[in-house]
DNA sequence: TCGACTATTTATAATTA
DNA sequence: TTAATTATAAATAGTCG
């Protein structure tokens, strides 16, 4: 090749490694184009450097696509294809999952019922009533214990109301007939006074008036058009 | 190279052709390695003579794919990425339906109404109501629908009955009282005389006492492992 | 069809500018 | 540094057995 006979191992110089391999890289294309020319064949070549830079080499009206794939083909060692069908196949079994659970939805709002028979029918019926009252029976738990709760803060409220008021009360005979230390809480006294008595009207129902059915999000058609 | 210079251009016999790709392919994949080892880079050779064959040189501790895959990020012309992560995207929108769908089954079957207010379980409980009352009338629509026609059939069946058992007497009457034309009916007549009445026994409840709940195929749970 | 063998060309490592 | 030069090794087209 050049100045006395190289020894094939790796150049331990960078810069010289680089210089060589740029050297090296352009002959190796010139073959690979001469290749393609005199033998009418088609030539994919990729190289990284060690620095990580790619350089290609691809035969015209080819690409490196197309000859992978014809490679692997070969080989058969092609792992993408598998994989592939599986996530259709996995997409298809979703697909249905999806309409059975879609169907299943409808006959329970009691659409698409034609091709249910009478035992079927009634099978539904009875299993929509017990389902209906298992909500019932959470929504009068659900009511109870609200109402408790309301009731709990209500008797809470009127309990600091009371305490509130006998407090005033007391300050207010205070203010009326001083005691000895009437200097000193005059102040705090006056503020109480000012203290404002809409504190105590608070919202016993909150917004349980109007229940309008379905809501969109919930109980909504889930579309999906799929490619 | 060879014996006088050569003109790169395609070598017309086809045996000399093979001959030179050989040789030229010794050639490259012997730069190829060299390459790899002098300058710690990694190549991708794929070769396809005219006549179809492939040969290879890969990097030790590397692979076509590895190559490739660099390559198409490199070049920004990776098709699969985006397709891949599509379909991962979709597979993952499907399986978001599925979970909302078997949250609303599981709700319409009484279950799961741990995170709804009290306007949503009441909105729920009318709609199943309702839905129950759609699934009730066609219940019984289906069965009106098969009594009536059971009610037909037998309407036809004892008329058909009726009109045989008078075809039967006038026949006996016939029998016993000779007409003109008794020689020619003589065979005919013995024939209905020994006809199985049991024929008209028919069966008028195809199956309609047990009305177990649950179709296991219909209502049942929808299991989808994912790997 | 296949190696083995040259006579040459080609590639390129080392050197120089 | 990078680019051109050059001495030499390597590649290989054509030939022969």
């Amino acid at each position: 090749m050049g100045r006395g006979k190289i020894e094939i191992k790796r150049i331990e110089n960078s810069t010289n490694r680089q210089v060589t391999y740029s050297k090296r890289r352009a002959g190796i294309v010139k073959k690979a184009k001469e290749l393609t020319v005199l033998c009418d064949a088609e030539v994919s070549l990729l190289m990284v450097s060690s620095t990580g830079k790619i350089h290609e080499y691809i035969s015209p009206s080819c690409t490196h696509k197309n000859l992978y794939d014809r490679y692997q083909q070969a080989s058969g060692t092609d792992l993408w294809q598998p994989h592939y069908e599986k996530m259709q196949e996995h997409l298809q079994k979703l697909k249905d999952i999806n309409n059975k659970l879609r169907k299943e939805i409808r006959q329970r709002h009691g659409e698409d019922l034609d091709d249910l028979g009478f035992q079927q029918l009634r099978g539904l019926e009875q299993n929509m009533e017990k389902s209906v009252e298992c909500v019932r029976n959470r929504k009068f738990h659900v009511i109870t214990t609200q109402t408790d709760t309301f009731k709990k803060k209500v008797k809470n409220h009127e309990e600091t109301h009371n305490s509130l008021i006998r407090e005033f009360e007391e300050r207010d005979a205070d203010f009326r007939f001083p005691s000895l230390d009437f200097e000193g809480d005059y102040q705090s006294t006056i503020g109480f006074a000012n203290g404002n008595p809409q504190i105590f009207a608070f919202r016993l129902q909150p917004k349980l008036q109007s229940a309008d059915l379905q809501d969109e999000e919930t109980y909504g058609s889930y579309g999906l058009s799929l490619s």
